[in-house]
DNA sequence: GCGACAAGCGGATTAGTTATCCGGATCGGC
DNA sequence: GCCGATCCGGATAACTAATCCGCTTGTCGC
């Protein structure tokens, strides 16, 4: 059931495509199908053919971003101290939506377009799960989060980390002081006075 | 400098438009002129008079709701015990996001289309701070977050509980239970184990 | 009441954006 | 080098946003 690979002048346009797309993001600008045919220096029903709608685009270009959180959350999966691999896939998280323009929307979307991208965010959401429980049952947080608790509350930290204004590091910084707050609050011991 | 008052059609006009645009954000439909001109037996040049913009309408339907949290917060000012007020606050903001959906946007949009608008939200920005320092000062919270930090946050949180499926009213419960924990997080008394 | 003029109205029209469709070009296997 | 499958391109249709101006209506002085 794979599916044959593109032609060459297909596959050729399809990186084109992705690639203006991703500039796009990073520079801010919201992805319009006509423009990035242009930028692409394509016809626009080529850009349409590849990709039907920009959410799909939008998802393609997050796709390596998804994986790369994944991979990082399957590591921390291995570290013996529940606690830490916890909050260190959480730091990682916010800052990859801080970082990368395309994770927001896509991690906030309730559906999605690629199936890829829904295989990518329940395996993120499971990770995520899977630590917690883990911290969890080695008593390093109480039970107040549960494991549906992890990703909107990742994105809702991002989320008002982007509300500050100043540099992308300014904003990681920010974000990373309301996560260390939010894990304070749901710590088992005593904080130091 | 009061501009004159509007003529009697007009402001019949008006109030028609805004108690639509109430309905279509209470009903989660985003805002388009052309419309909200049709629906309320108009042309859609009269809408355009008024409000120039969608945002210009959103922010008048929004209005009275901030106008509602102000009068609290500074309600909330006159509190003895400053922790109590602040978390009041703070639960107040973040419920009537979850409440009315012409409030998200216009909290989180850096510039404002009215002036009025611009006004409300610096008195919530002030109010937070306030609050925030008062209950730092009664040594009721520790100095992690700063007065900037507060709006944001509450923006986060209302934008987190808004990712969970469910009613309102469980998105209410889900909110005040993240804003508990990074509360939590803050206190300067060790918690209960 | 009535006239005159400012204020307001309406919706046809223009500008801008999104998405489709299909005749023609290109690729790759033979 | 031929042929069919695959893919390209951009004209065009469909939809949405915003403007503009001739006409109507309210208000105010008489």
């Amino acid at each position: 059931m794979t599916t044959r690979p593109l032609r060459k002048d297909a596959a050729r346009n399809w990186d084109r495509i992705v690639s203006v797309a991703r500039e796009l993001v990073d520079a801010g600008t919201p992805l319009q199908l006509n423009d990035v045919a242009h930028r692409a220096g394509l016809g626009v029903g080529t850009v349409y053919r590849h990709f039907p709608t920009a959410e799909a685009l939008l998802e393609t270009v997050a796709t390596p971003c998804l994986e790369t959180l994944v991979a990082h959350g399957e590591q921390a999966m291995a570290d013996p101290d529940a606690r830490r691999a916890l909050e260190d896939f959480l730091f990682r998280t916010v800052e990859a939506q801080l970082t990368d323009a395309s994770l927001p929307p896509v991690a906030a979307a309730p559906t999605d377009a690629l199936p890829r991208t829904t295989e990518l965010k329940q395996s993120l959401w499971s990770i995520g799960a899977t630590l917690l429980t883990r911290a969890h049952k080695a008593g390093r947080v109480r039970p107040d989060l549960a494991a549906a608790d992890v990703v909107p509350l990742m994105c809702g930290i991002a989320y008002a980390a982007q509300l500050h204004s100043g540099t992308t590091a300014d904003r990681v910084t920010t974000a990373h002081r309301y996560l260390t707050a939010l894990l304070e609050g749901v710590r088992t011991t005593a904080p130091r006075p």
